[in-house]
DNA sequence: ACTCATAATTCTGTATACAGAATACATGTG
DNA sequence: CACATGTATTCTGTATACAGAATTATGAGT
């Protein structure tokens, strides 16, 4: 594979700051599990597959710490972030009451070309969901999520959303839930959508509440 | 004053970490308006002030994009991070969701002891206030919202709602309200006292949302 | 064989050095 | 005098080098 990024994206795009590509490479490498938690990161050894010198990988690592997917232990250097059941659970009920705020703001601020763009995703994760195919499903949950958020027009709270996520993803890559709660949570979404799309509040915070609630207890075994 | 941190703290304690303390001497400068919104930062001029090498800087400065206080332009460095007028509402309106959650929270899972300690900060801050020492009065503020969300028992929700706060700070220092909205905002807090006291989460929900919106009021004019 | 002490190695933390990009300034031209 | 262009300087981005701490390996003594 040789995934070197020191030489690489020098085509069209002028390279998007190294600093954020490694980055975003460990962010991925951390999130689909090549490095597992709890799993010292030796700086020598990941500049080596990264094709990096040390120094812009230490400031990656200092950046990673601030979203909490790695851990900074002085004298030792850097470690995958484990997390605890409580810390899932946790993370959740801060992620519920994200969304639900943003499903308040939502519903106030949104247009209606922004509220049909989320339909629009719903129903190509639909398509995934009856073709089964699990990936493509995965990605397309996140990213309804996301731009559900982003309807609130609320950066900050998008941020936090984010990095939140980011941290729920390599949990819910795991949490491999069986055909009837997968299609619990796509008939979950459906209801999200129709609540959005009549801008009914009271209804979709409680309806995405209960997304999220049952969220926990789809990934808690598997923690 | 010539506060080099370089070769300083090597005392009783064996020093915690020169990167963190270099994070934290620059948050405060940042807080305190040394360095000004917008502000370059040029990272020779910085290193000579603290007293310490380019490469520490950078990290501690990648530390301080993730908490959001500096900005890091590819190709042209850190700056301070500016804040709109939107900006500042939007992160009110998040904290205030954050603080209504804890308020939740803490009213089901606090100990006495913890919901006393509260008080007992209260008791302190009203001290201050009836001495009119402003910035003992200011620091307590801050000391009893963060207390309040660590009752929430939720690490998570006290982190993110601790790097608000450091944003908010710098706001917040700047809006001196008046006497009067003075008087105010600590006849909230002792309806926020009262109501944990009592454990009534509904009640404390709202008198906490009332608080932060009056807040957003007080500070709305001074951004 | 086990334990403790000591040496060797490895890794982190920091400083310095160099290359490329951005900015500012000065000079020349219309 | 305005504007463009070339040059010089400054700053960032990255790599390398060195010092100190942590870890591991080694060996002597019991």
């Amino acid at each position: 594979m040789d995934g070197e990024i020191g030489k690489t994206g020098r085509g069209i795009i002028e390279r998007q700051s190294l600093h954020q590509e490694i980055v975003s490479r460990l962010r991925d490498m951390i999130i689909e599990g090549e490095l597992q938690p709890g799993e010292r990161l030796y700086e020598i050894q990941l500049c080596e597959s990264l094709g990096v010198s040390r120094t812009p990988l230490r400031e990656a690592l200092k950046s990673l710490a601030g979203e909490g997917l790695v851990e900074l232990v002085p004298g030792k250097g850097a470690v995958v972030r484990k997390f605890t059941k409580k810390d899932v659970h946790d993370m959740l009920v801060v992620i519920r009451s994200m969304e639900e705020l943003a499903a308040r703001l939502a519903c106030e601020v949104a247009s209606d070309e922004d509220i049909a763009r989320i339909r629009e995703i719903h129903n190509r994760m639909e398509a995934h969901f009856k073709a089964g195919e699990r990936m493509e499903y995965y990605k397309l949950n996140q990213q309804i999520h996301t731009s559900l958020v982003a309807l609130a027009d609320n950066p900050h709270l998008a941020a936090f959303h984010s990095t939140l996520q980011a941290q729920l993803k390599r949990i819910r890559f795991i949490g491999h839930e069986g055909p009837e709660l997968w299609a619990a949570a796509m008939a979950e979404h459906e209801r999200i959508v129709t609540a959005l799309e009549a801008r009914d509040a009271d209804r979709l915070v409680e309806v995405i509440g209960q997304h999220l609630h049952n969220a926990w207890l789809r990934v808690k075994e598997a923690v």
